[in-house]
RNA sequence: GGGUAGUUACCAGAGUGGCCAAAUGGGGCAGACUGUAAAUCUGCUGGCUUAUGCCUUCGGUGGUUCGAAUCCAUCACUACCCA
């Protein structure tokens, strides 16, 4: 995996940027599809690489681990063929699941000891472990097992946490460079930056991240209970370490404002369940702000979901048929209403890229970020 | 013509003397959701701008009782059965 910087804004630490990897290119910044269980929910890949425009998507180690198990995936050849997806793809670790199973593990300095949210069975994940599974669902890019505490943890917590995540991270290290990729491809390493949202914590986080001279870096632990000022503080202070010569990528983020605020600051890659769970549950984002179509207000409104949206669904559709596919429980809600979330965060992104290689990246993203507030 | 069962909030339906403005479902209205245990979850859903408060409701009318959705009488309607 390679990354090149294509521009950087005057203004700002914002960036455009190219990653290359065996299954094509990546144009950052980038937003990423989550698709947890190897699908991207009520999607399928022939939208997600039409009319939506993703070009990099999420798979989770844990998910793909339990089901379909890893066995199936190293017969399919990898998660690539498994899904018929033939872009670039990114999974996490599982990480997140330690941080959203509370109750359900045990964090130990050797690994965490789980039980499946399916069946109830215990399961032990260490990084070796896991570095095991990633090169055998075989994304392209792999992410360290990391442990992820809530946003509300005190200095104590979050300083054992951290070292324990670095911890992990030599581990990781040093499985994946004693192991070879499954399928013939390369897959490049990140490391994840940890430290809560305490700056001396983050700064010696990202600089013994900065030292593996990994091929990309992340940086988690955000959006997680924290107040969004500390996020945004905490991206500063750690882009500031991290090299300007790899790509950045902010986990699990987030709203279309947290994204343009990142990206200001310096991040190229997202990933959030944003788009498709909330519209799922009937939320849209659109260029004017947000709209919740279950609301009595669009019964009678005939006119296009979104005028000048980026997917074509947004023309095909009115307002008052996708609210009546919301209350009538229709499943076409959930796919339209997916598609046209992700098709607007790839705009977003896509949008972004260009205002910065254009040289107005600032200005726009002031604008938008106020209209994105916007419920309509 | 005779008999039986029934009529409760938007719908279905529980409640058979005070703990009932009335269970539960559905529907409706609104909110939440950030590396997906989520096609999920939460709140409200008679009126009174707030209420451990007041007012009006359980087919109609009249009654019994300190007190009635609940008991009695009567009328109306509905369903089924017998002629």
């Amino acid at each position: 995996m390679t990354f090149e910087l294509i521009a950087t804004d005057s203004a700002s630490q914002a960036r455009a940027g190219r990653i290359e990897t065996a299954h094509g290119p990546v144009e950052t910044p980038i937003f990423m599809p989550v698709g947890t269980a190897g699908t991207v929910k009520a999607v399928h890949a022939a939208e997600l690489t039409g009319e939506i425009g993703a070009q990099i998507i999420l798979g989770n180690t844990y998910h793909l681990y339990l089901r379909p198990g890893i066995d199936v995936l190293e017969r399919a050849g990898g998660l690539h063929k498994f899904n018929s997806f033939s872009r670039p793809m990114l999974t996490d670790s599982g990480g997140f699941q330690v941080f959203s199973l509370t109750g359900i593990r045990k964090i130990r300095e050797e690994g965490v000891e789980f039980r499946s949210h399916i069946d109830g069975s215990k399961h032990f994940f260490t990084p070796e472990r896991v570095m095991d599974i990633e090169r055998s669902i075989g994304a392209d890019i792999i992410m360290a097992f990391d442990e992820c505490p809530p946003g509300t943890s005190d200095y104590r917590y979050a300083k054992r946490s951290l070292d324990l995540t670095m911890d992990w991270l030599d581990r990781c290290l040093a499985r994946f460079n004693a192991t070879e990729p499954k399928y013939g491809y390369d897959q490049a390493l990140f490391p994840i930056v940890q430290g809560c949202v305490f700056p001396d914590l983050r700064r010696e986080a990202a600089e013994r991240v900065a030292e593996k001279e990994a091929p990309g870096n992340a940086i988690g632990g955000l959006a997680v209970g924290e107040p969004t000022e500390k996020m945004y503080e905490m991206i500063e202070v750690v882009n500031e370490i991290l090299p300007r010569s790899k790509p950045r990528y902010l986990m699990g983020v987030g709203t279309p404002a947290n994204i343009l605020e990142a990206i200001e600051r310096g991040v190229d890659m997202f990933d959030c369940v944003m788009p498709t769970r909330n519209g799922r549950n009937g939320m849209l984002f659109t260029k004017q702000g947000v709209m919740n179509m279950k609301n009595k207000k669009w019964e009678y409104d005939f006119s296009p979901i979104e005028e000048d949206g980026a997917a074509s669904v947004d023309r095909i559709y009115t307002k008052a048929y996708l609210r009546h596919l919301f209350h009538a429980g229709e499943i076409l809600a959930l796919q339209i209403a997916s598609i046209h979330n992700l098709a607007f965060y790839l705009w977003l992104v896509g949008e972004a890229r260009r205002r910065i290689i254009r040289g107005d990246f600032l200005p726009w993203k002031r604008e938008m970020v106020e209209v994105l507030s916007r419920r309509l």
